[in-house]
DNA sequence: TAGATTGTTAATCGATTAACAATC
DNA sequence: TAGATTGTTAATCGATTAACAATC
């Protein structure tokens, strides 16, 4: 159950089982064979077998995959076993909206403080969070326990926001500002770049047309 | 410069080439090489070269890359130089924020219309544009240009609403929403799937004391 | 011209798919 | 037991990197 270097196609793909399991499982399905489940999901079930094997063999020759055991599983694999406390920094429509947005509760990651500069949303309320200024964030993340660190301030201060994160001593930031940041390698970090999504979708507009081969499958992250 | 069957890695790489010599225009850069541009970005310089060399010769040898003219084409390439209007279905806090974002009017894209259920926030006032609701969205794509389609509604509504967006003539969809769309051939669409990048997050951070080796390089989209 | 750097072909590497023996 | 389906090894495919001749 050690698992070390698994390659980053694998682990991308691991939240999209997770998702299809979780759709089974609410329908009361008890068992799934891979070659069911690549029907469903429009992948092989070569991939499907290959990708899980990285962690263990979660199935039984001649019956397939336990949904509920397979879900749970990978959910640990992803840390989803655990409460992950969230911070939020920037609270302008994007950090509002991923406070807002409960549902990531669902799967253990709780939204503990939203910070800004602005004194004007300084003190208002987002779903029971006050959104508190930048001058408590390091006293904050002293004080509590803080996992990751979403990044949604303007691009021109992202950088230094990471900077002083850093130095604070987080160690995970989901980053929604167009730029790279420039972390150490003890942190980790996930893009959410939609300006790049949304001129990939662009491209594929405008090539729609000419090539409908490639373009079609609508493809995610 | 007629582009075909150009690989989807090619196409995730174009934004951020997009971003790199946009900044490196600001900076009044006139001129950088394959080489230069590796370092700056964290790739091979050879990669830099085969991707371009998908869409044309940009550069000059001895010389390297007008950084003006290999942004404007890139532009070009990504569908930039033209104005794409676009709807957001779904007047949540996801789909007020990306009305709310401004910047993406910088790229040609422009939010025209809003609609949603909720007769709440139905007549809404965002940034200038109404709140409409969803019973006047056939009749609103039928007499505007509409060119892309942003899903912000709750999962359990998505399908049906992309199914509508594509009666209705859409082409191109910006999926939010937490499940995968089944779409005509004919319908490009790009999802952002919030809820799986932070998951991914969520892994390597778990594993990031283990394996300091692949998780550290923050990897986005 | 000499030096630099592209465009492009060839080599390598990694990821996906196919095949099948193991086994429930 | 016979049938089904996994876990895993081998084959294929595609993407990345290296090398270098072309050329500005």
């Amino acid at each position: 159950m050690y698992e070390r270097g698994i390659s980053s196609a694998v682990i991308k793909r691991l939240p999209r089982y997770y998702r299809y399991l979780g759709e089974l499982l609410e329908k009361d399905v008890i068992r799934i064979s891979s070659k069911e489940l690549s029907v469903k999901m429009n992948v092989t079930a070569s991939q499907i077998r290959q990708d899980l094997n990285n962690f263990g063999g979660f199935g039984q020759q001649g019956y397939g995959y336990n949904v509920e055991y397979l879900y749970t599983e990978i959910g640990r694999i992803l840390g989803l076993d655990r409460q992950n406390h969230v911070i939020i920094i920037g609270a302008g429509n994007l950090g509002q909206a991923l406070a807002n947005y409960a549902d990531f509760e669902r799967r253990g990651f709780v939204v503990c403080a939203i910070f800004d500069v602005n004194p004007e949303v300084i003190g208002k309320d987002i779903r029971g969070i006050v959104v508190r200024s930048m001058e408590d964030l390091q006293s904050f993340i002293a004080e509590n326990k803080v996992d990751i660190a979403a990044i949604t301030v303007p691009r021109q201060n992202a950088a230094k926001v990471a900077a002083d994160l850093v130095q604070y001593g987080i160690k995970a930031i989901w980053n929604f500002a167009p730029t790279d940041l420039h972390l150490p390698p003890e942190v980790v970090s996930e893009n959410v770049h939609l300006a790049e999504s949304l001129m990939r979708l662009s491209y594929k507009l405008k090539n729609a047309s000419e090539d409908l081969s490639e373009a079609e499958r609508g493809d995610g992250d």
